[in-house]
RNA sequence: GCGCCCGUAGCUCAGCAGGAUAGAGCACCAGAUUCCUAAUCUGGGGGCCAUGGGUUCGAAUCCCGUCGGGCGCACCA
């Protein structure tokens, strides 16, 4: 989703301060104060720490004094006597060691108000991304069963940092590969096997050890039975394997989309490993790497520092990994010849590079041992090529269920695994999303399913939702007494609704930080700033009824609070979008 | 043994590509409130950012060591 970039005076605030700073520096070149092309990467565009040291602050003259060969606040004067030509700006200052603090007129604030209503649910949206296409791999659940909670985090971490990188301006593949091709999908065709036999009216027992033991293979069973009849019943594994495999396969992933829909994601992109291999696809990765002298014949080695007793050196042919930074060189093919589950993922991310510009994958933190070895496969099949793309694979900590204070035991070979399908169910679907969102990614959590629909301010969820619900609560009652929001007396807003503004403009500035660090949660816990200043503002009204969003007997302030409200509303709206979570008019 | 992640207030966690006096919620303490702006409100105390070094104008943030917790470590997926 390209977007040309909105002429500058409809950008946000933070955003065209930016062009401002920039500008002021420009002239200080042309004036001979900065030497020319010093690397600005590192000048910022923020509010101060403090609000009451201003609105706008850049460490410009900090970060440029010593390539400039002078001190910060001789600079720092040069650079405010630029920067004060903006009409806008009504004072600067130098602070602290070398910070340059602006503040600017309320009109600057009450534009940045107009602009939320004028861009709408675009307000936010950014142009960072450049249309690059990112493809963003997640879930990728195995197709033996239903998704259960272990998945539940990549997954919803993953759908949001699709929606935000979109967001903020990249083209965005949405991808779930299929692993359907290794032994675990026939282990599945046999499991299915036994519940066909016993759809045919076969006593067949407990299911044994090392097939999969869950109900919902019985309906892929009768399913079997139905199409095929008894034929398969006795006959030899070879004959029927492959097409309940098949079948199987894709009854595991009707459930498994339909368990994602219930979280709301929809993925672009469905990739099977089967068809990349029937594609020959890690052979022509295997015959690239060997003529590059990047896979070679070797023996596999013991694992490091583990004590192997019956350990035996095997003849593997060996990706040489180690070149980039693995552990040990690691194997593409098992010693009967058929693939690994690396010598497919090679080629996948091969595949993958392609039709992209970068790469994110979100992984489990128990895949965090095979991190480097794929890592060094896409920089040696892209890289060496000259077609080198950022690759980012971001792990996501375990999740620990808790009931009544107590965890939660899963055990995926008894079958007693907490899925998805259940919680969705029992605690909806915002709360999951918005739970799941509400810590960074490598910090491990805690999901309390009495704490998680708790429906007080103590939930990040509901607060926020709360947040909005009111928002619209206060605009129907204005409908209904005839009350609307108006841009005619903005200016009678004051410092409290102005504070407001501030921390709603920060929206934009957001959006593009938890995208470039592709760190979604960034938006929930700004959504959550920006509710409980919302919810504050709205407690003054208690004892205050000036302070009421609906003003007897003054429909002028009466419309500008409104409007105010309406945008609160907007913003909140807008980052419930990315996350995934309703944003409720009622509670 | 090795690799990766984490360690910030009593508890649960933020801390935005190194910046200003380290923030929030819960709990605690002190007030207010029975109000439909309705799933309370206001204020307050509380920190050697695990620890020892290093890098620089400046470190919770970057680098190295140590301690503690989690995850992983064969041709599984």
């Amino acid at each position: 989703m390209t977007r040309t970039a909105t002429p500058a005076a409809q950008r946000p605030l933070f955003a065209q301060f930016a062009d401002v700073i920039d500008h002021a520096l420009d002239a200080l070149e042309r004036a001979g104060t900065l030497p020319p092309g010093l690397a600005r990467g590192a000048v910022t565009c923020e509010p101060p720490r403090d609000a009451a040291h201003g609105d706008v602050s850049t460490n410009a003259a900090m970060v440029l004094a010593r390539p400039a060969a002078t001190n910060p606040r001789a600079l720092a004067e040069r650079l405010i006597a630029e920067l004060t030509r903006d009409p806008r700006v009504t004072g600067a200052q130098i602070a602290g060691p070398g910070f340059i603090n602006m503040r600017l007129d309320a009109a600057a604030w009450r534009d940045e108000l107009r602009l939320i209503a004028a861009a709408g649910d675009d307000y936010g949206r950014s142009a960072l991304g450049g249309g690059s296409v990112v493809n963003v791999e997640y879930v990728s659940a195995n197709p033996t069963g239903p998704m259960h909670m272990g998945h539940c985090r990549g997954a919803v971490v993953g759908d949001a940092l699709a929606s935000l990188l979109a967001f903020a301006g990249h083209r965005v593949i949405r991808e779930y590969y299929i692993n359907d091709a290794g032994g675990q999908v026939d282990v599945l065709a046999r499991s299915v096997h036994l519940r066909y036999r016993e759809a045919l009216g076969e006593a067949v027992g407990a299911v044994p050890e090392g097939l999969y033991p869950g109900d919902y293979l019985i309906p892929v069973g009768a399913a079997l039975a139905q199409e095929f009849g008894a034929i398969y019943a006795a006959a030899p594994e070879a004959d029927w394997l492959v097409p309940f495999r098949t079948r199987a396969v894709a009854a595991m992933m009707v459930m498994i989309r339909d368990d994602l829909a219930r979280l709301g994601i929809h993925h672009d992109v469905f990739a099977s490993e089967a068809d990349l291999h029937a594609a020959g696809k890690p052979a022509a990765a295997e015959a690239w790497l060997r003529d590059h002298d990047l896979i070679y014949d070797g023996l596999l080695e013991a694992p490091k520092g583990k004590v192997a007793e019956d350990w035996e050196p095997v003849a593997l042919p060996l990706f040489r990994s180690t070149r980039f930074g693995d552990d040990q060189d690691r194997p593409i093919r098992k010693s009967d010849g058929s693939w690994t589950y690396f010598g497919a993922d090679l080629a996948y991310h091969f595949q993958k590079s392609a039709n992209a510009d970068a790469l994110v994958n979100i992984w489990g933190a128990d895949h965090a041992g095979t991190v480097k070895r794929i890592k060094a496969a896409v920089a040696a099949l892209t890289g060496a090529t000259g077609q080198s793309i950022p690759f980012e694979i971001k792990l996501v900590q375990m999740v620990q269920l808790l009931r009544d204070g107590q965890p939660v035991k899963m055990s995926k070979r008894s079958g007693t695994f907490v899925t998805l399908a259940d919680v969705v169910d029992e605690v909806g679907r915002d709360v999951v999303r918005f739970t799941m969102l509400s810590r960074k990614p490598d910090a491990q959590m805690d999901f309390d399913f009495a704490k998680v629909v708790e429906a007080s301010k103590d939930n990040p969820v509901f607060y926020v939702q709360y947040a909005h619900a009111r928002v619209q609560s206060t605009l129907r009652k204005a409908d209904l007494a005839g009350l609307t929001a108006s841009v005619a007396a903005l200016d009678r807003l004051g410092d409290e609704e102005l504070a407001l503004i501030r921390l709603a403009a920060q929206f934009p500035r957001v959006i593009e930080g938890a995208a470039a660090a592709r760190e979604p949660h960034r938006v929930a816990f700004f959504l959550y700033d920006l509710a409980g200043a919302f919810h504050a503002y709205w407690n003054l009204g208690n004892d205050r009824p000036d302070k009421r969003f609906i003003v007897a007997d003054d429909n002028g302030l009466t419309g500008a609070r409104l409007f105010l409200a309406a945008q609160i509303g907007q913003v909140i709206r807008n980052g419930l979008a990315l996350l995934g979570v309703t944003a409720a008019d009622t509670l």
